[in-house]
DNA sequence: ACGGCTGTGGGACAACCGTCCTAGTCTCCG
DNA sequence: CGGAGACTAGGACGGTTGTCCCACAGCCGT
């Protein structure tokens, strides 16, 4: 912790920035400032700003996984772990409606930018969709786990979006809350599977 | 149509390339290339770049609201309006899965710019809440239509969201066949109310 | 024919962007 | 002690940004 290379506290503070304010409208001075270091000297470790982006994403993909694991060792039954998906809504929910969803919003900018990274960033998404897909299987849905797995990834990107423009934590929790009904529903239907 | 006034043309121009590429992406040069016209001859008609997306955003506003009346008398049922907003997406599927949602990724690029038409930006948000909750009441759900309209609102954004990251025609058609369905059981609701 | 108004083109402007270069400092090994 | 390599500070660079200014063209009623 106290010991962080110079480099990643660059892609620390490039990471946070990048969420707060978008790749674009942060420049060099903003992650220099942040870091307390030279502008000029950033090349020594970087060859681009496309290079940080590349560094962040690749730090975000790495923290998703991990994330990711840890709620594969920690839940026993595949809907706990869902359900620690639907949580982050409310776990970040401050940051949410201050700054929205860090993968949304990432990719859509790239998307807009027409980025070259934009194939990097969204493979955070496929692996959100890959593991929900997976405990969607788990739980006996096998045909349309993917399917039930994108479907629960735009409901939580719908919410972050308006929440976000709205500011509004009432119906943030709302939502969370019907996106539980819906995953015990999922769950009625696959014990049930002659229907 | 054919008598439009360099400003109007300017707006046309500005509404196109920051639905494409985004607000800061887009330069005065871009614009004016567009237009061809010159660049500081701009000032004549906008004071700032501030007011040209003021300026766009009042013409996205106006254009909402003359839509949302038109399906009002379009569409005799309430039912049948809201089904209309379902199909934008359908309607629009080309350009979201290009793009993203015109409303959407506008609110969210002002929130990271922590932009001043910010609040602006979100009352094309709200024109939409506010049609859509008042069709609701109308299927006589009232205390929850704002709640419904809410909800199908973010429905749609997340779904636009992902269509763009994946560029998933399939997906995107499906969940609006679900979005359909799941109007059809608040209907249902609607008409059997003591439940 | 005239001066005034509306609209336009071209260029100047300071600031900022990402990028690059180089002189210098630190540290550690022989 | 000395030299090599890792790292840093600061500034220069060309380009682009939003902004502003001014000279000019067309049209107007008089």
């Amino acid at each position: 912790m106290s010991v962080q290379t110079t480099r990643d506290q660059i892609i620390e503070a490039a990471d946070l920035l990048f969420y707060r304010q978008g790749y674009e409208h942060t420049s060099f001075a903003d992650i220099a400032g942040a870091v307390q270091i030279s502008r000029g000297n950033f090349y020594y470790h970087f060859k681009s700003k496309d290079e940080i982006l590349d560094a962040v994403i690749a730090l975000r993909l790495a923290n998703t996984q991990r994330m990711l694991e840890l709620w594969e060792a920690e839940g026993q039954h595949p809907a706990d772990r869902i359900r620690s998906f639907i949580n982050i809504l409310i776990a970040n929910r401050t940051k949410i409606m201050r700054y929205g969803c860090p993968v949304g919003t990432l990719c859509t900018e790239l998307a807009k930018l027409d980025h070259v990274a934009q194939t990097e960033g969204n493979r955070i998404f496929t692996l959100f969709r890959d593991w929900l897909s997976r405990q969607f299987a788990l739980l006996g849905l096998e045909p349309e786990a993917d399917a039930l797995a994108m479907h629960i990834l735009a409901r939580s990107q719908g919410v972050a979006t308006l929440a976000n423009a709205f500011h509004d934590e009432v119906f943030l929790r709302k939502e969370a809350d019907q996106m539980g009904d819906w995953l015990e529903a999922c769950i009625q239907k696959a014990s049930a599977p002659q229907s």
